[in-house]
DNA sequence: AACTATTTATAAGG
DNA sequence: TCCTTATAAATAGTT
């Protein structure tokens, strides 16, 4: 474009081309600035060079200008079915891509500090609840729901026992063999699910 | 610049800004281009107008790139300490944009299919756990340490009663009324918890 | 939207 | 990386 006009296509020569960047990157970023204070524009500029060091520019701040994005992007997604179908036309994450995810969310998360979360009221938790379907909330309430069906499981039994516990006290004797053999399975179960929470807790701790 | 170099400070007048608006922005989207191009560079542009119209150009997929861009912002808040002080030095976020967050994340996450993620090996869930430490987890971990509180009270009342059948059974005979009454005491405390299960269940029900 | 005078960006070279 | 310089590209103001 200049002493000579060039082709729009990758620059072979290396030297040349990091000459290029550098220039034309400055160049870039000065228009940017420009345009966002003529016109009053929020503007944001990321760019990596081949080599991956990053470069940025926002006329705000680019994690903001990233929500806005977000929010923007989002706004044909909210319909159950439009998310249905993106569901399942998407691609997987791997693991790592979504760990880095869960932590980003969590460093944001990290703004809101514990007692203002754990301080909400009943209705907001609800809201919380049902915005949380996917991913860990999954992972968790697949926990949570081992631990209320164990509940439920303990509950039962505890009654039972409660209720053969007064049988006894009620009665002041001798019941017949099966009553006491069915009562002995049960306990059989009970150490089974013992086992289950205990091997739980040594594989997931979890620190509070 | 041009007929007449002007200042860079925003233009008073609406329409003009419009049309500089109009011309600048094409030119640095076509610039972008050009030296994502050239230079084999990484590029993401999010622009938005005064109005809050979303104007924006990526050489690969801005998602990726905002992705990329995370990972590199957080490169030096992964310490603890850092992240303490971070912790401390935030500025509170609202329950709306926190939602919208929540909802922003999961739309990833959703990109995972159920199985994959619950087919997680341990090790890769212990990672998560790790992970996920702050925010909604924080809410979950708190029921599940109540369910998990829960069960063993529940367990140990169960411990004790199954003792107190084998001891019917065994001696096959009456007690002190000590023993009966401490029974009963523990079963009073047993219904407080079933209450307290019935509430929490009520209160916050979980579709799976 | 098109024109065009002028400014700005920049390729090549040092 | 910075400087120079010739020239291409962008664009402010006008129509």
């Amino acid at each position: 474009m200049v002493r000579q006009k060039i082709q729009i296509k990758k620059i072979d020569n290396l030297t040349a081309r990091q000459v290029t960047f550098s220039k034309r990157r400055r160049g870039l970023f000065k228009k940017a600035q420009e345009l966002s204070t003529l016109c009053d524009a929020d503007i944001g500029l990321i760019v990596f060079s081949a080599t991956g060091k990053l470069f940025e520019y926002s006329s705000s701040s680019m994690m903001q200008l990233i929500d806005k994005h977000k929010v923007h992007s989002d706004r044909d997604m909210d319909s159950p079915d439009q998310l249905q179908s993106f569901n399942l036309q998407s691609e997987k994450k791997n693991y790592g891509i979504l760990s880095r995810e869960f932590a980003e969310k969590n460093r944001e998360l990290r703004q809101l500090n514990g007692e203002e979360l754990q301080g909400l009221g009943l209705e907001e938790l609800m809201k919380l609840e049902k915005i949380v379907e996917g991913g860990i909330s999954r992972v968790m309430k697949i926990k949570e729901a081992q631990l209320q069906e164990e509940n439920s499981q303990l509950k039962k039994q505890s009654e039972a026992r409660l209720n053969e516990v007064e049988g006894h006290n009620a009665i002041e004797g001798g019941h017949s063999a099966d009553s006491i053999t069915t009562n002995h399975s049960l306990v059989n179960g009970h150490l089974d699910y013992i086992d289950s929470v205990t091997s739980l807790k040594l594989g997931l701790p979890i620190p509070y």
